[in-house]
RNA sequence: GGCGCGAUAGCAAAGCGGUUAUGCACUGGAUUGCAAAUCCAUGUAGGUCGGUUCGACUCCGGCUCGCGCCUCCA
């Protein structure tokens, strides 16, 4: 039985669906102004392991990703590059549906933009002034009243007075509070807008979220997941906006992963310390990339170094090796009753503990290599329920054994064709030219492996 | 200031109240013409001070250090 940390009660728990054999998942995906970075890279390969291991456990998922096209930022960054808005945004929309798929995650059901879902938002706006939990302020913009909303903090463990002494929030003479948040803004000269009863202008960042996962997964759903600083106050206001229109229950499980780091801080578009997915796969292959990810639990804090990506690389091409040894395994359905898959399974289900699902595939490396019938097979099906081993073996480390290197055919023939020397001079026991063209190569990074009178060539 | 999280062997990272996590790196051996891959052997780590217990890395408390949220942020 799969048990997931909930957010909300601070606890893993047992996870059951709403409707028994199905689940409604929707994760925040990107803000598309730029492109994604890595931690962007780690929430994404988070959510997909959990979409995945629901798949493979029966279930039937619907599965919710957004994507916000129209904020401040976008707004902002169209207006520096002289560019349209929607270009900047189709633009990064394309780049991050590259980056995504070369990390092998996969396409949600439904990816929702929230410029396609304004007259909802603004229906749900007017549900919630009709309530009296919003208000109109002097300037044409609409607030959420949070000191009207009762369970307002419940998620994030905060009461409105704690965060009133923080003081953090800038003032703003329009509101009642200054813990209330903006619904809609009011268009300013030359920015997008929307007609509404409170005057053109776009909706605010929360209000897109509670809008289109009730359009595609009703107003209550099973798992809402994203980032750890999402919890507060995004996700904090979609709650106060779902329950305070809806009247009942919004999400049962809420799920965030934990932050992607550098030198020990914060990986983030604020703070400028970030590696874009694409600047990483200049260096590492993107399976390296996800491997590494797999590799930490997603709750836990994980540090970006070259030197950790290195190392995950190595422990791939130890996964890739058996595979290679056993050229003709293929996939499948996981049997389930197997020991190896029991503890694979136990992992998985324990909130998605990936590091300890990745153990159990060195172990039936481990078996493979050992000569143990099978392994090989039921390492290759269950790294496929991580979205691990998609590559074929022989070209894995021949293009780069996981690093990326720019070499084409001709290169190639040329590798070829110095083994075939090679083989020649072995044959005619003249050693010093086989060793001669062995340590050539070896100073490229090309290894030559003599297995059984054969000799294969890879990258290291 | 408020709320919360973490501290595991050289590095990375899990489970578990008493039996080998795992990976990377390192060392010795086997194998190999030499290598590589692989196999075999080798690591008693658990911030610190107390408490609970027959027994604690694992539970409880103090301390120290690090981190996050409280403002846009995955």
């Amino acid at each position: 039985m799969l048990n997931l940390f909930n957010t909300l009660t601070r606890r893993t728990e047992p996870f059951v669906p709403i409707e028994p054999g199905r689940v409604r998942l929707y994760v925040c995906g990107m803000t598309v102004y730029d492109r994604c970075h890595l931690g962007h890279g780690r929430m994404l390969v988070n959510f997909d392991v959990l979409y995945r291991w629901l798949r493979a456990s029966g279930y039937a998922v619907t599965y919710v990703r957004n994507i916000t096209d129209i904020d401040d930022k976008i707004i902002e960054r169209a207006a520096q590059n002289g560019e349209p808005i929607e270009a900047l945004t189709e633009r990064m929309i394309v780049a991050m549906q590259e980056d995504l798929a070369r990390l092998w995650v996969l396409p949600p059901t439904h990816e929702p933009r929230a410029t396609e879902h304004v007259p909802g938002m603004i229906r749900l706006i007017e549900m919630l002034i009709r309530k009296g939990l919003a208000y109109p302020g002097r300037n044409g913009d609409v607030y959420y009243s949070v000191r009207d909303f009762p369970d307002y903090g419940k998620l994030s463990g905060k009461s409105l007075d704690d965060l009133r002494a923080g003081e953090r929030v800038a003032r703003d003479e329009f509101k009642r509070d200054p813990l209330d948040f903006v619904l809609w803004k009011s268009a300013k000269p030359g920015e997008p807008r929307w007609p509404s009863p409170w005057g053109e202008g776009r909706p605010g960042w929360h209000i897109e979220c509670s809008v289109m996962s009730e359009c595609f997964l009703g107003t209550h759903f099973d798992i809402h997941g994203g980032g750890h600083d999402l919890q507060f106050p995004h996700h904090e206001n979609e709650i106060a906006q779902s329950e305070g229109a809806h009247g009942h229950a919004f999400v049962n499980v809420w799920m965030h992963n934990g932050f992607l780091r550098v030198n020990d801080e914060k990986m983030s578009k604020s703070l400028g310390n970030f590696f874009t997915l694409a600047d990483i796969f200049e260096k590492f292959h993107p399976e390296v990339v996800r491997f590494f990810l797999l590799r930490g639990h997603y709750r836990s804090p994980l540090n970006y170094t070259d030197g950790h990506l290195e190392d995950a690389r190595q422990g791939l091409n130890t996964l890739y090796t058996v595979l290679r040894d056993h050229p003709t395994v293929q996939g499948g359905v996981p049997d389930w009753a197997g020991v190896a898959e029991r503890a694979f399974k136990h992992a998985l289900d324990d909130d998605l503990n990936t590091p300890e699902a990745v153990a159990v595939l060195f172990g039936l490396a481990h078996d493979a290599h050992r000569g143990e019938v099978g392994a090989a097979q039921r390492l290759r099906t269950l790294a496929e329920v991580l979205g691990l081993l998609n590559s074929a073996p022989v070209e894995w480390f021949q293009k780069g054994a996981g690093l990326t290197v720019q070499a084409g055919d001709e290169d190639r023939e040329r590798i070829e064709r110095l083994v075939a020397q090679r083989q020649a001079a072995r044959v005619q026991k003249d050693f010093a030219t086989a060793d001669q063209i062995r340590q050539a190569l070896l100073a490229e990074g090309i290894v030559l492996e003599d297995k059984g009178g054969i000799t294969q060539w890879r990258r290291s």
